[in-house]
DNA sequence: GCAAATTAATGATTTATTCAAG
DNA sequence: CTTGAATAAATCATTAATTTGC
């Protein structure tokens, strides 16, 4: 309940503005950007209350149940790494959005779990048994040991024989990964509304002194 | 004259005087006489495409497209422009999913836009700031001084004097990017279940009969 | 004055690298 | 050491300003 939304209300009146103004192109590395004001409203709703909340309206911070209450990061199950392992030997590399919520709900029968857990899952594991591949190709003539249960995908050795797997090497880019290339949407599902303040408030105690704001630096 | 230093306007109250200098690319090289800031008004006056910017908050009350239903790609608007630059100034990096949240909902008073647009954007722009920086730096030995608009990090352009500036050398990471490192929680947020079958569709070829499925395993 | 061809900017993805929990 | 998590770098893909030719 201060003031600070003044900005807001700068660029709140849409419809007259946005007429006519065709966004220029983007043009040349703005070099000769000398923007000397406007450190003064940021400032402004930078420093609103500053304290209000704790924002504990995180989805994911409720961790009290069948967890650590400091448990971190998420620690798959038997059941759970077998299924992705097998998703993974049938082909599956990124899957999308959809893809990876069907997956955390089957998964989640078998542990806690997060979408992001699965995303990051897939992301590994491919990065890995990639590099686990160029190394075996390169100089160790030797087996690593059968660490755990991963086995690794046969398929896969079998297509890298001998040509260094770089990215953009012979094939563009997922060629093999997924039918679609576009289909991974972002997966950002928010609904609420707040102000700018709020969106700074993390920031502030940077940002306040961050800029020196020598107008027309040169 | 609803010309096109609208942003610029926003921020700094600007004479008029600004053209070109802000997103004017260069873009032939074109080294004699290219008046490049006189284009553009010509084209703005004769762009009175009514609806270059899509939507007022409101849904389409008219508009035929607001942007075509083939899925292109977001282009940012002026406004939308200015207020991301004017965060990045701020301070910001890396926003986490609420911040996400929370710019794209004012952002989308301007105009369409997605919470991974807000992302990318952060993404893209914190990157080439950096690159560009690095070829400044590089490149030409001249003008020391006047590393660019927003000097992102002194430090940073002080440690990369000589030394290539990868990023896990000297400095850790995000020194000074966010405070908090573990702050960002992926924003999957997803609502809805379904089948294996339907998570492997897309590539049942191969996936389909590979799980048994089968809960309560453990 | 316009439209096709050029071209730089930049949005969107993927990959590589790194940090840190266990 | 293994590996989940996160960020940065590289790269692909699309857009729109500029050039160019008519």
């Amino acid at each position: 309940m201060k003031v600070h939304h003044f900005t807001r209300g700068f660029w709140e009146h849409e419809p007259s503005l946005s007429l006519g103004c065709k966004r220029l192109r983007p043009l040349a590395p703005k070099i000769s950007d000398n923007t000397p004001s406007l450190s003064f409203d940021l400032k402004t709703f930078i420093r609103p209350e500053t304290d209000d909340k704790k924002d504990p309206p995180s989805p994911q911070s409720q961790v009290v149940e069948t967890h650590v209450p400091g448990g971190t990061r998420w620690n798959p199950t038997q059941e759970q790494i077998g299924i992705l392992e097998m998703l993974y030997r049938g082909g599956m590399r990124t899957p999308n959005a959809q893809q990876i919520e069907q997956i955390t709900v089957q998964l989640s029968k078998y542990g806690k779990i997060e979408g992001k857990n699965v995303f990051y899952w897939f992301q590994n594991h491919k990065a890995r048994e990639r590099q686990k591949q160029k190394r075996n190709s390169l100089g160790l003539p030797h087996s690593p040991r059968t660490p755990t249960t991963t086995l690794v995908s046969p398929t896969f050795s079998t297509i890298t024989t001998l040509d260094t797997p770089k990215r953009g090497e012979g094939m563009k880019r997922n060629q093999e990964d997924s039918p679609l290339k576009k289909s991974r949407s972002w997966p950002f599902e928010y609904l609420e509304e707040q102000n700018w303040s709020s969106i700074c408030k993390q920031e502030e105690h940077k940002t306040l002194e961050l800029f020196p704001l020598h107008p027309e630096g040169r």
